[in-house]
DNA sequence: AAGTGGTCTAGACCACGCC
DNA sequence: GCGTGGTCTAGACCACTTT
């Protein structure tokens, strides 16, 4: 394991204390001067820090204004993923989840989507099912697969922060979402899926295969959605 | 107008070597003390220059080696296909673009998907529409609305640069796109659709709106996609 | 060993927002 | 006018890759 940079240490802080509240979204950081001196350095590493910041999606530069924090969850930027609560359409929408049984092990799907490597094939996996809802319309079914491992294995046993699975890595277990890969298709809604969205079957349905990388090396993390559109559309999922 | 800082103009002028072949896909742009040099500059401003080749999608540094060209076109937005049997997404389709008919005046459709400002409405777009090919299987149809301007009316009379409307505008109108929003649905194949694709009737399809931002303000490129997926998914290239 | 990019210092001046 | 972030200089040492 290398040595943490120094930016990467501020970077680090500053993210922690933006997720535990200390900057509120919509308030600003301490100027770079003002981090210059906390934390023994130059312009040079803070910006670098800040940078990162911004290529994470909390922060916004204003020049001549300040480090403006708007957002307190990881979101990439444009090489993102979204969570869902930014996906349906505006954001002025009423965003519900449930889960469909509580996360347990489980074997992985046989035959899955993506290869596994003899890690995760043996180790098995956290299936996780949720109904996404829209203003009380259900929108979206999420089946998400998390290999298990010493840092994942507490997930069993404690509630999600927020309810939200990618936030309880970052702050609990420091993984981060980096990046993502992802297949789309359009298939027609199966009998049980249908009586989940309430439409008739066969409808059309977004079909998404997702595999999520994280800032964990060979860590992963898999799901396969699939997206009721008649009222809702999908945004920006890059 | 504002100055072109010193490192735009150095990002601009190697942009346009890659774009033009002096730097092929696979090569190494020349090491940073030689950019120095050459621009008569530190390295600090030559490496800002550089990391935002990073985020374009042109280049990839390796520590040791050197900038390695990646591309030799922006990547934004872009969609690959993903036949069933590929594995990892590693195998490359033969992609075939052909024009439904040649690019065109015309009237906004009414009503567009997306509002339009004033400026927009009245100049009117160039209708643009597409049949892609994977593996001379019929896969997108693409309807692209290019608002009329001094910088695109040229593209109803001169050829698509490697029939690419985004490389003709990049290398000819130094347009780039910078980001793109879009939404996604599932729609069933209507008649006229199921005789491009030869399906049947009401077979879903991936049905995408896009708006592309340029580096021109308030200058937008729109998209509007059918995506046939029974035997190509569609992947996000990040 | 030599060359490359990665990190970092300690300054400087400029452009923008606010009072 | 003052503080902010944006740009830039002229160096330094370190880590990685190749010879």
């Amino acid at each position: 394991m290398t040595r943490l940079r120094h930016y990467q240490q501020i970077h680090h802080t500053l993210k922690q204390e933006i997720q535990q509240g200390v900057y509120p979204t919509g308030s600003l950081l301490p100027s770079e001067n003002e981090l210059c001196a906390t934390f023994q350095t130059t312009r040079m590493t803070v910006r670098q820090a800040l940078n990162e910041l911004v290529r994470d999606g909390f922060i916004e530069r204003r020049h001549g204004k300040g480090s403006l924090v708007t957002s307190t969850r990881p979101s990439l930027g444009l090489l993102s993923f979204r969570g869902f609560s930014d996906v349906v359409g505006n954001t002025s929408h009423q965003v519900r989840t449930t889960f469909l049984n509580p996360p347990a092990p489980a074997d992985w799907p046989a035959p899955f989507v993506y290869p596994l490597s003899a890690d995760e094939q043996q180790a098995g996996c956290i299936a996780i099912n949720r109904l996404r809802y829209a203003d009380d319309v259900p929108v979206m079914l999420e089946h998400t697969f998390v290999p298990i491992q010493n840092a994942t294995a507490s997930l069993l046993t404690e509630p999600f922060l927020d309810g939200s699975l990618f936030r309880t890595l970052s702050v609990r277990h420091q993984i981060d979402i980096r990046n993502l890969e992802q297949s789309l298709r359009a298939v027609a809604a199966r009998p049980e899926q249908a009586t989940i969205f309430g439409c008739r079957r066969n409808t059309p349905l977004l079909y998404i295969e997702r595999r999520y990388l994280t800032s964990l090396p060979d860590f992963y993390v898999y799901s396969l959605l699939y997206c009721h559109t008649e009222q809702y559309a999908i945004s920006n999922i890059l």
